[in-house]
DNA sequence: ACAAAAGTGTTCGGGTTACACCCATGG
DNA sequence: CCATGGGTGTAACCCGAACACTTTTGT
C-alpha cells in the first residue's frame, strides 16, 4: 500500500440576486490546468484551518466577497476529476446579500465576476456539476428554510421576495396567497417606510426577523413554501 | 506556505433494523489512537478509488457487510478531530436489510458488532457527532423518501413498516391512516402470502415496488409521511 | 384620467385527522 | 372461548388553491 497523497480543496458556489436575476460568483483561472477558464472560487485547505475557514479565506482572497450564508454542499472525490493530481473538493453553498456584492477592486476585476445563472460560460473541472447540485439545493432549501432573505437587502419589498421565489423556483405564485402565508408566519417586520419604484403605488418595506424565526423554529414551527 | 499533508478518510454510519430495534454497525479499534474504543467503520481512501468505492471496501474488509443503500452524509474537517495527523473524514450514511445483517465470521466477531442505537458505548474521535447527524438524516429522510424499505426484509408485514416508523420517528401513528396513505401511493405490492406471527390473525406480506416508485417519482409524485 | 404596481377577502374542495368495531388465528 | 394482533370506513376539520377589485401614486 502506497502512502496516500490526496490533496484537499474547498470550492464555493456563491449565489447573489440583483436586478431580479440570480447570479453566481466565478473567477478566471490564471494557471493550468484550465487556464483562462472560468471556475468556482476555491483552493487548497491549509494545514491548520477548518474547512469553513478555508472557504472564507479563499473567497476573501480571490473575490473579496463575504457571504451572508454558508453551508457545506457535497464532497466530490472522483479520482479523475483533476487531470493532474488527485484532489478531492469539499464544496460549499453560499448566499450574498446585495449589500455585499462588491467584488475585487476594478483594477483586476476582470478575473472575478458575477454571472447570470442563465448565461454561464464553460466551467473548469467538474464545476458545472457542482453548480447543478447547488442549484438544486437552493431551490429545495428555499421551500423549507427562510434562506431567501440572505439574497435580499435587509429591507425589501414584498414584491422582491415574491419575484425571488418565482425566479428561482421558476413557477408562478399567487400574490395574495403568498403574502398571506408568509405574513402568517410572523417572521417579518413591517417597517413604516414606503418606497415608490418608479410608477405605481408605493410599497411597504419589510425586514426579516431572524431572532423570531429561531424562536419559532425551536418551538416546532416549520417554514414551508410550496 | 507549506506543502499540504492532509489525509482523507471515509467513515460510514450504517443502520440496521432487527427485532424492532434500530442498530448501528461499529468496530473495535485495534490500534492507537482510541485503541479498544468502538468506532465507525472506515479508513483512508486509496489513491485510485472513488469515495464510494472506499466506503464499500472498508465496510467489506472491516465488517463484511454490504449496504443496501448508501449516500454521502457530510465531511468533517476540524483540524483537531484526529489527535495525531490532520485527517478529514467524508462520511456516508448506509442502510442494511435484515438479510444482510451477517457480520464477520464469529471467530473475530468480537471486533465488529451491531449496537442498539439506545445502548451505545463511547465512540472514538468525533464519531458520536457524526452519528448524531446520521440519525437526523435518517429521521428526516424517512419522511420524504421511501428508504425505510431498505431496513426491512424484501417481504414485510404492514405492522413491521408501521413499527419501523414509530420507532425511528419516535411518535405514534394512527394505523388506519398510515395504511390508507401508504397504500394510496401505489408503491407496494400485496403478496398472496400470509404469516402468522405467533398469536393473532395472520397478516399479509407486502413488497416495495421500487420500479413503480421511480416511475411515479419521475411523474412528480412525492413520497411524504408526516 | 390613465397606467402601473400594491394591497386585500372569500369560497371551494381535497386531504389529513380522529375515531371503534369486527376478523382470523393459536393456545 | 379468550387473548392477540390484523383489517377496515366515515365524519369533521383545516389548509391550500383559485379568484378580481380597489387603492395609491406618477405622468
Amino acid at each position: 500500500m502506497t502512502i496516500q497523497n490526496i490533496k484537499v480543496a474547498v470550492d464555493a458556489v456563491v449565489f447573489g440576486y440583483k436586478d431580479k436575476v440570480l447570479n453566481i460568483l466565478l473567477i478566471k483561472r490564471d494557471i493550468e490546468p484550465f487556464k483562462n477558464s472560468w471556475a468556482l472560487p476555491g483552493g487548497l485547505v491549509l494545514e491548520n484551518e477548518s474547512l469553513e475557514d478555508a472557504v472564507e479565506r479563499e473567497l476573501r482572497e480571490e473575490t473579496n466577497v463575504t457571504v451572508d450564508y454558508l453551508e457545506q454542499l457535497y464532497s466530490f472525490g472522483q479520482p479523475e476529476r483533476d487531470p493532474r493530481n488527485r484532489v478531492i473538493s469539499i464544496t460549499y453553498f453560499g448566499l450574498v446579500k446585495p449589500e455585499h456584492h462588491k467584488i475585487k477592486a476594478d483594477t483586476d476585476a476582470n478575473d472575478v465576476a458575477w454571472f447570470d445563472i442563465n448565461k454561464l460560460p464553460e466551467l473548469a473541472f467538474d464545476h458545472m456539476s457542482i453548480l447543478e447540485m447547488a442549484k438544486k439545493r437552493l431551490r429545495n432549501k428555499l421551500t423549507y428554510e427562510p434562506i431567501g432573505f440572505d439574497l435580499l437587502a435587509d429591507k425589501f419589498l414584498f414584491s422582491d421576495l415574491e419575484k425571488l421565489y418565482t425566479t428561482i423556483l421558476d413557477k408562478q405564485i399567487d400574490r395574495r396567497n403568498f403574502r398571506k402565508k408568509i405574513l402568517s408566519f410572523g417572521i417579518l417586520e413591517e417597517l413604516q417606510e414606503k418606497v415608490s419604484e418608479g410608477r405605481g403605488r408605493p410599497a411597504n418595506l419589510f425586514k426579516f426577523n431572524q431572532k423570531q424565526y429561531f424562536k419559532l423554529k425551536k418551538e416546532g414551527f416549520l417554514f414551508d413554501i410550496k
